[in-house]
DNA sequence: GCCCTCTATGTAAACGATTACATATTTGGG
DNA sequence: CCCAAATATGTAATCGTTTACATAGAGGGC
């Protein structure tokens, strides 16, 4: 593979005059120039990263540690992610960790010197573990809070979101709303019920531990929960899941049961994945802008890397939005938006 | 940052021991390792990836261009990757890359010095522009082939998959079976309308144009082309849709329109994704290990790196499976596993 | 007791870039 | 016409590793 020096001598100059014209540092006549970068790219030459960032001490590569994902979520975050990273000149090392502090920890470590940041997404409660991170470099915790840490974080307005979508069913009629909890440890899940639970209040009603089944976000769990709540005494009328995949499987198991949704029961869900329309009937959610979330957790951690210095560290907070359909009688029909294929749509 | 040196200072050895121990090769006294490896620990010394790369030429990184992908097949293929790579302590350095000749051969120069190998998914037809590669580091296609060239390539069993699903629908007594076609230029698209053609004359069925509708692999494509299905004069029985996103799309408008599944039309969908068993009512899909698939290109991609020299090129397919429900009016009903969570499952 | 072979360690040359500094050439003002 | 300033280019140190080679004891066979 070519190197620098191979340039230089083929353009009959010095590698520093090459590296001049390869970074615009310094005077060139334009005439070697012309020289240089046409012997360059006949060379096919690319400059070693590995011995760029060794004098430079810069990577432009940002570590992302994620946790086991499903699918949505994770797509999401990443384009948000890699589309930004591309805009600034960076790469992105991503690798899954246990969110656990040893699996971080060791993860971080791993890409000391290969990257120039990272954005860490640990939705487990443990996050204040991460205090005490070697943290040398910026990072970014995403889906989560540091207690008490000086390290940027970026989360979803889980609280709110949920807030709004309970008061929704409140203002519907529904006294007995269930919700189906996300995973135990989870920072998302805990915020969601904690919005599910305020609002109730405001609502004056007082939360009944009956109502709050467990879960963790796979559709096999809303399936399972929503058996169990039927089969309960004094059933609820609606059902909240902390998640669009939990609650497409509690739809499942309604349409088993032959209980009818809105009539019987109505069920919400949080994300608003693109299927959420297509179920039957399409399901009300608390939108994500999950894309964006990926993306601004980049922009906060090259911010952090530029101005090393004086970046005061921030929590900011991706806001949701209402997204009411059939599920919960809410609106008519909400159609998605008409394509145009190969023919023409007739009949929509 | 502690460097060898710093190290190598403190134990009060030379950097050479000190590289020694870390790299377990030559010979060191017990005393001397156990001294150097606390030091190293002590002071949290972790090696400068970069300047490591630099004389060894090799970066323990693998690259993975993908094009622009949809939820479940991005996060799957991702965590067989990274499950694979972590396995034998190579990282992931990822990439969405246009996926014509220009954009995959920017970002392969883009990654040159970063990676060892590239995993390069770009399930558009061009693959043969992909010949002359400034191939200097081992690639492996994923979903597509190259034609004629010196380069590993993994593919799902499309055509397979499809003649056997098609086959399944025909057994089922239909012999109007519609397709919705996936994105025009895409490998899998043309392999699944291969197997779905394939089928149909096995089948003594001559395959009817209008029967094959356009698509692009999303929900919005496959709602827009059931209507259109639906208004034909000579409507099919049976509608196969080149993935399941797709047939959910289909699902969403033939509810719509009152139109009985299966009863009326039978539905297939492709990829089996976990929420197609959720579905109303469940959907038969050709089920997809995308896991593996992710992981298998990995497997083939360090083969490729450890074996450069004798490396014979492979051209591997992953094994697809039938997987019928409702929707094609298999089998009766198919529960999903059942999944103890909180508290037991009471009424499954 | 000598020499050979291990074992343990150190020295210094790479690897491929960037960049401060030095040098050579041109330009222009007086 | 001379000198300073600006322009163009080269030289060499440096970044943090690995590793071939050199060196120095220690042990053992004769």
């Amino acid at each position: 593979m070519a190197t620098i020096k191979d340039v230089a001598r083929e353009a009959k100059v010095s590698v520093a005059t090459v590296s001049r014209v390869l970074n615009d540092s310094g005077p060139v006549s334009d005439d070697t120039r012309h020289r240089i970068n046409e012997v360059a790219a006949r060379m096919r030459y690319v400059p070693h990263s590995g011995a760029r960032s060794l004098i430079t001490s810069k990577t432009e590569t940002l570590g992302v540690l994620l946790p086991d994902l499903y699918g949505e979520f994770f797509s999401e975050v990443i384009r948000g992610m890699d589309d930004t990273a591309q805009k600034n000149g960076f790469h992105l090392l991503i690798s899954r960790a246990y969110a656990d502090r040893h699996g971080i920890e060791t993860a971080i470590r791993a890409m000391r010197g290969r990257v120039d940041g990272v954005v860490a997404m640990s939705p487990d409660l443990d996050a204040e573990s991460l205090l005490n991170l070697p943290s040398t470099i910026p990072v970014v915790l995403l889906c989560s809070v540091s207690r008490g840490n000086e390290i940027d974080s970026l989360t979803i307005q889980n609280c709110r979101g949920a807030k709004e979508m309970v008061g929704h069913l409140v203002a519907r009629g529904h006294t007995r709303i269930a919700i189906i909890k996300g995973s135990p440890r989870n920072y998302d899940a805990a915020e969601r019920l904690r919005g599910y639970r305020v609002a109730l209040r405001q609502a004056g009603i007082t939360p009944d531990p009956m109502l709050e089944h467990g879960g963790d976000f796979t559709e096999a769990a809303g399936y399972a929960a929503a058996f169990e709540l039927l089969a309960q005494r004094d059933r609820p009328t609606a059902i909240f899941a902390a998640n669009d995949s939990m609650a497409i499987g509690a739809l499942s198991a309604l349409r088993e049961s032959g209980v009818q949704v809105p009539e019987e029961m109505a069920v919400a869900g949080f994300d608003d994945i693109p299927l959420a329309r297509y179920m039957d009937p399409p399901l009300s959610s608390v939108h994500v802008p999950i894309c964006e979330l990926g993306a601004r957790a980049v922009e906060l951690l090259l911010h952090g890397i530029t101005h090393k210095n004086d970046h005061a560290r921030r929590r900011e907070r991706v806001s949701t939005k209402l997204v009411i359909r059939r599920s919960t009688g809410g609106k008519p029909v909400e159609r998605p938006p008409p394509r145009t294929l190969t023919r023409e749509i007739a009949s929509v």
